[in-house]
DNA sequence: TATTGTAGATATGTACTACATATTAAAATC
DNA sequence: GATTTTAATATGTAGTACATATCTACAATA
């Protein structure tokens, strides 16, 4: 049986081994973030290895953001950005078919979920700024506009939910789904019988239900979801 | 200005300026997982830097899972896995309360939103999966089994959705949301009135409609809805 | 001929040493 | 007492050396 992220010890490599001891001890110690921990000095000679390999496995955690080092200062604990690493391994060419897949529908997911956010935290301000887009996107010009504008409307959407990591994780997503949605031949909204469109979401957001919302999200977002099988 | 992952220039190491030389190379030069890249002593001449810094900068790539390498093979591209290192990162000792308790809200979110793809994959083996469980819980003897088995529902139900990667994301949310759960006090499921159950909630899944089914999820999850304002 | 064994080449992993450099703190100077 | 100098500090970078797992190729053996 092949577990995601575990390698069998037999081919670990000491900067691994250290890696999990430095784990434990920064736990054992409850080192927390903006607490100081020793130099690689100290630590090295604590392990008993040198501090060639000891600085790698330091490096695994400065590019976890687990810790930050200052040159001639030392280094600290620091609070982990979540989403910072996930953004650059967030590839297009580097990600099969079906992981992106998943993210593609991950996307919808959440614009679906969402809905709830949105009328416990909308606002008369939040949705003039929804109106005015729409206004801006009825004198658009070029498709290219266009497409700003609908990316702008539903990034206003996220702002609205409140939620700061719901929208910095779907501006992450954005490249996958960008990518997907070139793949996947999507219908255009014209075609589309009973599409729904930023004006009338703004109407329910405004005077509807959380279902009526839902729904016209749903059809919003109909030419994606019909490539979910 | 500050932006997040954004250091200015003029305090980078040269080991950061390598990193970004790497990447540029990488993607110029079309390198793709499976592709081996030159040795370390090789990138290192060609950038004019010594073999420490360059593995120090290769010893990012390889945590973020962009590059493996083979004691004495060589180096390849590899696909990256986006969700591993969020694993390891996702520790809610670390973690502020506002990013926690935007994950927390996300983890519904997810929950609402993937009812979609539950009424696209749902099968009657599936189903038949959902009760048993439901069985057991009829059956549990003591606290603790009653809350595996009502992971365990909620985890068959990402299942459903055959969608690997939300399944895994929720596995990683978990801690946060079990931390979120005991600090916010979360009123037990007697104590609300018109509260949905497990067994409810697959008789809809069976015979009933996604909007019903969603406002069923709604309201199994009420008591946790009702810490968002 | 086919198999096994051996030798050499290879590239990463680990260790040690040395020094550069930015920052802090202590000491010296006025 | 205020300013300047000096010294100590810990990470960043460089260079060298060697260990070691794996592959290749060739040699030895049956």
């Amino acid at each position: 049986m092949k577990l995601q992220g575990i390698k069998p010890i037999e081919n670990m490599t000491q900067v691994d081994r250290i890696e999990m001891n430095l784990h434990d001890y920064f736990r054992n110690e409850n080192f927390l973030p903006g607490d100081s921990i020793p130099k690689e000095i100290e630590l090295a000679e604590a392990m008993g290895v040198s501090r060639t390999a000891m600085r790698e496995a330091l490096t695994r955690f400065k590019t976890l953001g687990l810790i930050e080092s200052k040159k001639n200062r030392g280094m600290v604990m620091t609070e982990p950005d979540v989403l910072q690493n996930m953004n650059v391994v967030m590839n297009p060419r580097l990600l099969n078919q079906e992981t992106m897949q998943d993210f593609f529908e991950l996307r919808l997911v959440i614009e679906m979920g969402i809905v709830d956010l949105l009328f416990v935290r909308k606002s008369d301000d939040s949705i003039k700024k929804l109106e005015e887009i729409v206004e801006k996107e009825a004198n658009a010009k070029t498709i290219n506009e266009s497409l700003k504008l609908d990316i702008e409307f539903h990034s206003t959407l996220y702002k609205i939910s409140g939620n700061h990591t719901i929208e910095r994780f779907q501006r992450i997503l954005m490249p996958v789904f960008d990518y997907m949605k070139n793949t996947l031949h999507i219908r255009s909204q014209e075609q589309t019988a009973d599409y729904v469109s930023h004006k009338v979401l703004i109407k329910i957001l405004k005077d509807g239900t959380v279902e009526e919302f839902r729904q016209g999200m749903y059809k919003h977002l109909i030419q994606y979801f019909e490539q979910i099988k």
